[in-house]
DNA sequence: TTAACACTTGAACAATTATTTATATTTATA
DNA sequence: TATAAATATAAATAATTGTTCAAGTGTTAA
């Protein structure tokens, strides 16, 4: 039975090794990199995008945003829900209406630099 | 047979009315919304954002990447797969081997962002 | 108290996706 | 030319996920 690390290992990695090793010291942790990949996971749904751009534009109740996207208040809801576990979006409630609002100055940020990828890939022809 | 529109519409819009159509009418066009979150979806996995981050720090080879992520060769390559038609890594011959490196200066940028978001919420408390 | 409203939640379903396994391709070497 | 090395790809599987549907809160108003 052949281990794991014999398995995968081939010769370019004894002439790589120290670039490998080097490159693995300086890699951050295990748990960073987990959070940040369910960051990015948060961004990449068309739904959420739409939300989130709305909410930066005003702060906007579950209906206002079910009418304004086209879709169930269903749907929003269970959307915001993984927004406010995510911490990108805070919520206040007035009577029986709850308006959402953002809980984060870098989503436009994150968002702009996105935008920045796409047209520089776009004019360069896809 | 109720339409969408009158299905989803609540009382509340009729007073949000003005805000709602505001923020309709600032909303970027469709296909930029869903062509960022078709992006953020590819730094939405842990595998992909650690080749990212290894080749941020280094040019490596398909086999490099499998030892340093203790993963198959082929999980690593259909992986890069994605990150190619992304265009976020580029590649060249040499041999047999393929080095692969960073095609985009931003995505430092944009993790680094991520990250402010991330360490941001933890020292307030999850 | 009852009914309507705004919203939430849980289960079910369809669709997408990451990894594995096996096979194919390309290049270097014996 | 035959073999091995490095990578790519195709099909299969398991896991995740977004939306719908139905039922459930909690708040307001009649």
């Amino acid at each position: 039975m052949k281990e794991r690390d014999e398995l995968d290992r081939c010769d370019c990695n004894v002439i790589h090794e120290d670039v490998v090793n080097a490159v693995r010291e300086k890699m951050p942790s295990e748990e960073n990199l987990y959070d940040l990949a369910e960051l990015f996971k948060v961004f990449g749904d068309t739904t959420r995008v739409k939300i989130l751009w709305a909410l930066d534009e005003a702060e906007m109740c579950v209906c206002d945003l079910a009418v304004l996207l086209n879709m169930t208040q269903s749907a929003i809801s269970h959307q915001l829900r993984v927004l406010k576990q995510a911490r990108l979006v805070k919520y206040r409630k007035e009577g029986k209406i709850v308006y959402y609002s953002l809980d984060d100055e870098h989503i436009k940020n994150i968002f702009d630099q996105g935008l920045i990828h796409i047209n520089e890939k776009h004019w360069r022809g896809v």
